[in-house]
Parts: C-alpha cells; structure tokens; sequence
DNA sequence: TCTGGGGTCCTAGGACCC
DNA sequence: TCTGGGGTCCTAGGACCC
C-alpha cells in the first residue's frame, strides 16, 4: 500500500447498454437490457432504466422480461464494444503505459507511474479524463476509484456510480472498508460468504477478528491468507500492463438438450475451427484439449487431455475433442457443450501465409477398422484373454476402429489417434510415436 | 421454460521422478 | 529392502469475475 492515492479504477457505466443507447437515440432514456435473448438467454448488461425495475445482470432473460416488459432486449454487437472500448484504454494509455485491463469495460490505472503525476492535482486528472472519454466516444460515462490500492480504488468506483468519482485519502482505507459488507471485497462471493456468515462474520470489520491460521483452516491457503490482509486493507499488488493469455475457448447452450452424437460431433468441428482460429490470429498453440459438457440436469463435467506437441490445428483440436466426447454417457441429451484449449505456447509462426487448405498438404491419415491393430500406441487396451488363445486387443469383442493422424504443426508432427471400440463403448484418444 | 460466455485462479489426488 | 519427502505434471471440479 503506497502513500499517495494514485491506483485508478475506472468503469465504464452500463457498457453495453450504453453503447446502445449512444447509436440508437430512440433507445435513450427507455430501458435496454443487452444478453441473450433466446429461451437460456441471461442478461448481460441492464440500463440504469431497466435496473429501476429489478433488472440485474446473469438474471434470466425471461425473468427480466417479465420484469420490464416495455424493454429493448438486444443481442449484443460486440463489434461495437469492442471499438468504443479501444478508444477508451487508448485513452488511458496516454496517462501512463501502465494500464490493466480487467474486460473490455473496466482497467486498473497506475497514475502513480505516469511521468508528470501530482498528487494534489488527482481530481483534475480524473476529470479530464472522463471528459475526453465522453467526448471520444460519444458520450459513454465512466465511474471512478482513485486510491493508495488495488482494492481500494476498485471498491471506490463503486461509491458514487453510475458518472461518479470517489478518491480515498491516503490513511482512511481500513476505516472506509471496514462497516462495508465482506462481500465488497473482490474474490468473495456466494460460497465464501455463506461460509463466513456461519462463523457471525458479516462485515470487513469482522473479517478482522480472526486470525489468519483460522481463516487458513476456514477458507484455505490462498483465499485465507489474501483475506486476513485484504480485511486490514493491506494490499501491495501492482497493476499489471500485460497477462499473457492462459486459454481459449468457445462454449454453446443450446436451444434445447441434444442427445445426438452425430449432432454433437459436427458441433464440435466448429468449435474447433473456431478455437483454431483464434489461436492462429494470436500466434497460439496449446497442448491440453478440454471437452466441457453441461448435461439436462446442469451437472457439468470436463474431459481433458494433453497432447505431446502444441497445436493450433482445427482437425486435431475436433478428432481430440471428439476423442473425449466418445467416453461420455449423453443419452438423456446436453444443454451445452464446449472446446477449450490450455498450455498455450507461443511459437515462431513459421509460415504465416499458410491456409487451413494449406494445412493438408503434408498431413498423413489412416484409419483401419481391424480386430488386431497392425499399430500401436501408449496405453493401448490389451489383456490376456483366459479363454481363447492368447493377447486381444481392446474388448476382444469385435472390429475396432482407429484412426490415426500425423499432421505437421510448428515445430513438429503431432500424431495423434482415436480409437472407438464399440463392446467398450468408451473412444480412447490421444498422441503416438511414429 | 430455471440457470450465458469467456476467462482466471485454486485445490486435491495420483503418477512419476529424484 | 523399506520408508519418506519434495517437486512437477496431469486431470477434474469449483469459486469467482465481468
């Protein structure tokens, strides 16, 4: 915790309702609610009109329907956002270099770091920074924190919103936090606080009482230990200019549950170029491969596994993705279903001008539907058969099909295979050697 | 006709290696 | 031969954030 109220949070006010409402004057003044707007849609973004009526966001949109029936319900026009947020961080970025931001409507600012910063003059700044936001976008309003931390001024942004600043004066944070609800701090959410309720903490000033040995045993190592200090308003974590991104994915709900694997497969083909695709455009490949699937009921569950080399590749991405999906009981249907890639690497792109087309060119794929497999790969199922005269391959019970694909993706071939025994009703996939 | 989509971080257990 | 500890990687799930 520095000395000075330098950290500035900044948040933009119902962003994307807001946006809306900017390029539709018919919009302005009536209530906008921002999500998705099919039967499991959720709301998004609410318009300060629409939250007069009760309308939060991750409400369902049915629900926020018959809330406020006279609403514009939108889809969203991410494009959009997308631009109006550009102008917002280049804006920031004039102050200082050291920006974090946290979504496309929200970043941590270092005043602190900027070449020309006076304390004394912070509540300029913040005003002339609001005001060209407004005018470089049209007219969108931000709220603002400035304080001697992270926490601090991300709780202040909160105080006077929406089109409000709050500056909290160096040597008044434990007592600005501590009558606020445990809740205001970042990272405590349902399950932490129900957890705290049922000990009588309720408020940052009972979060105090504890020591941090209990909050350990209560809460676990991380989350303890950053609450016991938190509490007292004690944070020192730096704003960050850059994170490397640690995944990408793409997830769908459905309209209604779908239980067809042939359905589902083809759905995962185009999450899969759709992932590709955003791996390529950043220069990305990743190892680990992750099925998220979210059954009728909503019990979800991830299958992941890790190939050998880093890939970018679409076919590779779905062939595994499907690979995971071959094991998984989806008879009474999904609601939503999802391809994710992790352990990313960067990588020299070797080759930029290369098309998906392209990527066929040195590819190999073989597929064989045999009772013996005439090759082999790490953890192939095979066990002595007691009964008949020697080694079976899989179940024993009949044909198996593997397929088995080297494709050359930067810096190597990655050989992956999938094998559908049908007696075992369970898809084996993953990497061999060639 | 309950409950989005895109992320991050943490925990915990097992495998494996030294 | 037995026992133990630590570190790292992998998988799965859960909490949380906007």
């Amino acid at each position: 915790m520095r000395s000075t109220a330098s950290i500035m949070h900044l948040d933009l006010d119902a962003f994307f309702a807001s946006v809306e409402q900017r390029d539709k004057p018919s919009l302005r003044g009536r209530p906008v609610i921002v999500g998705g707007i099919g039967p499991r849609g959720v709301v998004a973004t609410a318009s300060y009109e629409a939250r007069v009526h009760g309308v939060r966001s991750a409400m369902r949109t049915a629900e926020a329907r018959a809330r406020c029936p006279h609403a514009a319900f939108l889809g969203g026009r991410f494009d959009a956002y997308r631009e109006a947020s550009r102008i917002v961080m280049e804006r920031l970025r004039e102050e200082t270099e050291v920006i974090e931001p946290l979504s496309l409507d929200e970043a941590f600012v270092d005043l602190g770091a900027g070449p020309t910063f006076d304390p004394d003059r912070v509540e300029d700044i913040v005003a002339a920074i609001r005001a060209d936001i407004a005018n470089l976008t049209g007219g969108l309003t931000a709220s603002v924190g400035v304080a001697s931390s992270k926490l601090m001024a991300k709780i202040a942004s909160e105080i006077n919103k929406p089109d409000g600043v709050f500056v909290v004066e160096p040597g008044t944070e434990a007592d600005v936090l501590g009558p606020m609800q445990a809740t205001v701090i970042p990272g405590v959410g349902p399950a932490t606080a129900e957890r705290l309720r049922r000990v009588g903490i309720l408020t940052v000033e009972d979060l105090r009482s504890p020591s941090e040995d209990e909050l350990v045993r209560l809460l676990g190592q991380s989350s303890g230990r950053s609450l016991h200090r938190m509490a007292r308003a004690d944070d020192d974590r730096p704003v960050m200019a850059s994170r490397e991104t640690k995944s990408v994915s793409v997830e769908d709900t459905f309209e209604q549950d779908i239980s067809d694997r042939v359905q589902l497969e083809a759905i995962i083909e185009r999450m899969a170029r759709s992932v590709s695709g955003r791996l390529r455009k950043n220069g990305l490949s990743g190892r680990t491969v992750t099925l998220k699937m979210r059954h009728h009921d909503f019990e979800t569950h991830t299958r992941s596994t890790t190939l050998s080399n880093p890939t970018d590749n679409a076919r590779i991405l779905a062939t595994t993705a499907r690979g995971l999906l071959a094991g998984e009981d989806i008879s009474n249907g999904l609601r939503l279903l999802g391809v994710g890639v992790s352990g990313l690497a960067d990588w020299v792109q070797d080759d930029l001008f290369a098309t998906d087309e392209d990527d066929d060119v040195e590819d190999e794929v073989v597929e064989e539907t045999v009772t013996r497999p005439t090759r082999w790969y790490p953890g192939m199922d095979v066990h002595h058969d007691d009964h008949g005269d020697g080694w079976v391959w899989g179940s024993g019970l009949g044909r198996v099909t593997v397929r088995f694909e080297t494709r050359w993706t930067p810096p190597g071939p990655v050989h992956t295979f999938l094998a559908d025994d049908p007696a075992l009703g369970a898809g084996h996939t993953g990497t061999f050697d060639a």
